[in-house]
RNA sequence: GGAGAGAUGGCUGAGCUGGUCGAAAGCGCUCGACUCGAAAUCGAGUGUACCACUAACAAGUGGUACCGUGGGUUCGAAUCCCACUCUCUCCGCCA
């Protein structure tokens, strides 16, 4: 939610937001249901404080005056309830209207209407060399036994899969190792609910605008989460946290849930674009004063990890019309993939100063001081992809893929899958 | 799933035969006094959101709403009625 405040005082900032992400909002019709709103609750407020007076002195009267003061205050009730019942209807607009408003993007973000107008800011490494056609992952997992799509299609459906054997194995280590370093960045561990209420997805920004993107439970109004956000971001709602606490930072490991819909025959096949894959997840609750640097240092945190195993990425900084809602500033890490000869993203890392906090309400106190915190939040590692990362990068000659070397404790001596079921 | 109890301000906890209740009391917290300093003691203050006016890089005054959530009854509800949510206890079931 946007600070309407601001809004009332210089509109003209938000129109400008608005186009710069190409989005479509008349925002002179935000300005009217405002004004509406406002005269109305002066109004009301003004009978509810007859009404408040004259119930303070009814008691005292007796007869006839009493008589007439109580039918006075029916005749105020009525007209109260057409008001009310109108000021309801005006509010439902307006927070369908408001709802719609992007967050302001930081100054750091390129201007641009959709992602030709991203900017890549940093490569790291570089792109390995193989002396053969590089597979993709679906081929080099479907032959080492570890991938099964067409199983999964069976009992699931299009977008699922297994993953099997060394691979499962695979997935846990590098659980391990990201849970090892955000550990020893001081991140509190989580195990979230993956089912929330829809107060939650709204409150992270998720609502109304991709309410389609989600899967909901038929018989409890719940809803399968997309990313461990939703409920890190929900952990402190309705909250004042002391400023000597912030920055408060978290880290969740959790299944994610997304229908997809509309993507059609986008990524289709292997563990690219699924309905359910697994993720971990950072999430910062700072002091506005210090917010953007904690963010940079998130992102520092998000290529520790990802350098660790070697792979070789870019960092892009999105531009306005490609970032989400409430993102001020976005940064996605797009990792090398030899067997797409692409650079595709692996984890996103968001900056999303007091949009959340607000449909929240997370607030800081500093003595007399209080106001919304900022909060923001990057992957820290979504697994499915960073293993097609792994299994792409990592393989040899003979399709085998070679255990990277971060990974190598939590292998219990494996330094490669080799393809010994070839030709089950 | 069955039976019962409950949800009040930062916390504990009164009020719940409807009318100075935004709400007692205690604790906590803030400021002040005492003190070389601290503890104890004494005094004062201590919710949030929204609206209006004054004023403005901070605030003041007035008003409205909020005692789990949403409705209802009433001139008037924390107090009565209905629905829902959540928590706790016991039973059942279950990883």
């Amino acid at each position: 939610m946007i600070d309407l405040e601001l809004f009332r005082k210089n509109p003209q900032i938000f129109k400008s937001e608005i186009e710069k992400r190409g989005l479509k909002i008349d925002i002179s019709s935000g300005i009217e249901l405002d004004r509406k709103k406002r005269d109305l609750i002066l109004k009301i407020d003004r009978l509810r404080s007859e009404k408040n007076i004259a119930s303070k002195t009814i008691p005292g009267l007796k007869g006839e005056k009493k008589n007439k003061e109580i039918s006075r205050m029916k005749e105020i009730n009525e007209d109260l309830k057409k008001m009310e019942t109108e000021l309801n209807d005006i509010e439902n607009k307006f927070i369908l209207h408001f709802s719609a408003y992007p967050n302001l993007s930081h100054v750091s973000t390129p201007a641009g209407k959709d992602e030709s107008g991203n900017v890549v800011e940093s490569y790291f490494g570089k792109k390995p060399e193989f002396d053969f056609k590089p597979e993709n992952h679906i081929d080099l997992g479907t032959n080492l036994d570890i991938l099964d799509e067409k199983r999964a299609a069976k009992i699931s459906g299009s977008r699922f899969v297994f993953l099997k054997n060394e691979a499962v194995l695979l997935e846990f280590a590098l659980v391990r190792y990201v849970l090892n370093i955000l550990t020893d960045k001081g991140f509190t561990l989580l195990l979230p609910p993956l089912l929330v209420k829809e107060m939650a997805m709204y409150g992270t920004g998720f609502f109304p605008v991709e309410k389609t993107q989600y899967y909901k439970t038929e018989l409890d109004d719940l809803f399968l989460i997309g990313t461990s956000e939703v409920p890190l971001c929900g952990y402190h709602s309705n909250e004042f946290l002391e400023s000597d606490a912030l920055p408060l930072k978290y880290a969740a490991f959790s299944t994610c849930f997304r229908r997809e819909a509309g993507s059609y025959g986008k990524d289709l096949g292997g563990l690219f674009r699924v309905h359910q894959f697994d993720k971990i997840e950072m999430f910062i609750f700072a002091h506005p004063d210090k917010s953007w640097e904690e963010y940079e240092g998130l992102r520092d945190i998000l290529e520790e990890i990802i350098k660790g195993l070697g792979l070789h990425y870019r960092i892009v900084n999105m531009c306005t019309g490609d970032i989400g809602t409430p993102n001020a500033k976005k940064y996605d890490l797009e990792a090398w993939l030899p067997g797409q000869e692409n650079y595709r993203e692996l984890a996103s890392c968001s900056h999303d100063t007091d949009f959340q906090a607000r449909r929240l309400n997370i607030k800081y106190k500093d003595g007399k001081k209080k106001d919304l915190v900022h909060t923001m939040n990057s992957t820290a590692c979504a697994v499915g992809r960073t293993l097609i990362a792994i299994f792409e990068n990592y393989q040899d000659c003979n399709g085998n893929i070679r255990i990277p070397e971060a990974l190598l404790p939590y292998m219990n001596g494996m330094k490669i899958i080799s393809r010994r079921k070839k030709d089950k």
